[in-house]
DNA sequence: TGTATTTCCTACCAAAGTAGTAGTAAAATA
DNA sequence: TATTTTACTACTACTTTGGTAGGAAATACA
């Protein structure tokens, strides 16, 4: 039940950009990728899932970039890790309704309960408790 | 973040033989695979990480099959869980320690948590539990 | 004693998902 | 017009998932 690396440097992303909230500016990707250490190409692979999301304003061409459109504090770590990553319910089928085996299961009750925990508590946690650790 | 079919079979698995409990019997796997409608030959390969931890008593031959080693009760959906998948850790480096970014890395103590509730949750859970939904 | 039944064990395989790389078009700035 | 940067499309190697197939070993029963 592992979160990929597409929600991780997704998360990861976010985080540079929030760290630089303040100053306002476009920041490149490369920037980004050279900071985390991380592929420039596969980044730019993760960016369309945030951007789809509406999380930043972006600018092409020379000085372009990217920079939040709204603040650290309103963005949610599960918003980021869906937009990413998809759902995080543990089991299809609470998201979806194609189990065939739904009459007679009696574990989908449990499997709801834990994905309502796991959203209520990444729901609760934003960008700004990100840069409050450490 | 989904559960795969190897740890759902095998909760279903020892549910199937937590409602025979009673019966005292050893309950053929060919039994269980028509009764959920599962491939007999894929159960057999979920077995094995189930009867290292000890979780039935067996016997071979003309009559064997499985039977619960302790009751329903004691056993809890968490170890059903990671018998057969592994930890449920949403992230490899709580468990492992191999992550290079770790020294920078902001996040780890918020997968931390979320691991610590989803453990919480499903170890609090146990297959009579499971009996008494529905 | 032999035969049927059942677990146990190993090897194989197709499809999907993961984690990237490569190349180019389009936009913006200077 | 040249440069920089995002945006978009295609490809690929590796791993995981979800199985199937075949046979050996143990046991009960006729």
């Amino acid at each position: 039940m592992r979160i990929s690396t597409k929600g991780r440097y997704a998360l990861i992303i976010m985080e540079n950009l929030a760290n630089k909230y303040h100053e306002d500016r476009f920041v490149r990707l490369n920037e980004i990728a050279n900071e985390e250490e991380l592929s420039l190409k596969y980044l730019e692979k993760i960016i369309p899932s945030l951007k789809e999301k509406d999380f930043f304003i972006t600018s092409r061409g020379s000085d372009g970039g990217y920079k939040l459109k709204r603040e650290p504090k309103d963005y949610s770590i599960l918003e980021i890790i869906e937009a990413s990553e998809g759902s995080l319910a543990p089991v299809e089928c609470i998201t979806s309704n194609t189990c065939n085996r739904k009459s007679m299961c009696k574990s989908v009750g449990i499997w709801q309960e834990l994905d309502d925990r796991i959203n209520d508590f990444l729901g609760s946690k934003t960008l700004e408790d990100l840069r409050e650790e450490n």
